[in-house]
DNA sequence: CCGGTAGTTTACGTTAACGTAAACGTAGGC
DNA sequence: GCCTACGTTTACGTTAACGTAAACTACCGG
């Protein structure tokens, strides 16, 4: 089904990155696109990992941090042993984010003080 | 009324940084503390400012776009012709926090899901 | 007087996340 | 056959946000 495959540069222009951000990542460790010759080839599942590090990175994460809660929904953290710390690892990083949506919350209600004062003091100048 | 004020180590341990932090963020024209003799004294607006600070770093900005919206309350700009300008950045921010909010709570579900899992794998293992 | 604690300045070091440039391969179009 | 677009590797450069070390001042208790 979604076994569509993206050029390098495809996805830089979707996700209006370059491709040299594209290639940093799989530097990193973060993506393995495979090959076509010496080409690099983007699976449907590449594209989705990329799209998840740039939300983790509009909220502040970084790289790794994305990957590390990218990594959560792979199944290879799945040994008995391990179940345990990883509900941890998830109970905190819940409470990071947690903290994050009440930062913004209050800095939006910061912001609509602030409109309410423009519109008001745009009223009184007429 | 909230005329107190602090060393800098007391606001360093009170905030959990260190005190080059917080000559750091003077240097970078962030506070403007007063002196006694050649020491810092720091009034219940630098505590505030700071802590606003740390409050955008917590979720993703960088110091000068923090700066940037602690300075949107200062009334030094509200000279008529900034304030339709001001408005439009108040709102461009305001776009940017509801977007971070999606992504927190688009996040936040996928760790529902990891944990829903997490708990699964827990019981049918007894 | 001496040691310890807190403060100061100056300056070089460090890490993350790319930018930028050089130098090259390859496939398609005219 | 040559240009152009797109791709590649290698490597040095850059910015932000501090860390770290050196070298100094000022006060306080014993």
């Amino acid at each position: 089904m979604t076994d569509r495959s993206y050029s390098i540069s495809q996805l830089a222009s979707e996700f209006g990155i370059t491709t040299r951000t594209i290639r940093f990542y799989e530097e990193k460790g973060l993506i393995h696109p495979r090959r076509q010759g010496q080409q690099r080839v983007y699976s449907a599942g590449d594209r989705v990992r990329i799209k998840l590090i740039l939300r983790g990175k509009r909220i502040g994460m970084s790289l790794q941090e994305s990957v590390e809660v990218i990594d959560l929904y792979d199944p290879a953290h799945n040994n008995r042993s391990q179940l345990h710390s990883l509900i941890h690892t998830v109970q905190d990083k819940r409470e990071r984010l947690l903290r994050q949506k009440r930062d913004i919350e209050d800095m939006l209600a910061g912001l609509d003080e602030v409109q309410a004062l423009c519109e008001q003091g745009l009223e009184n100048a007429d």
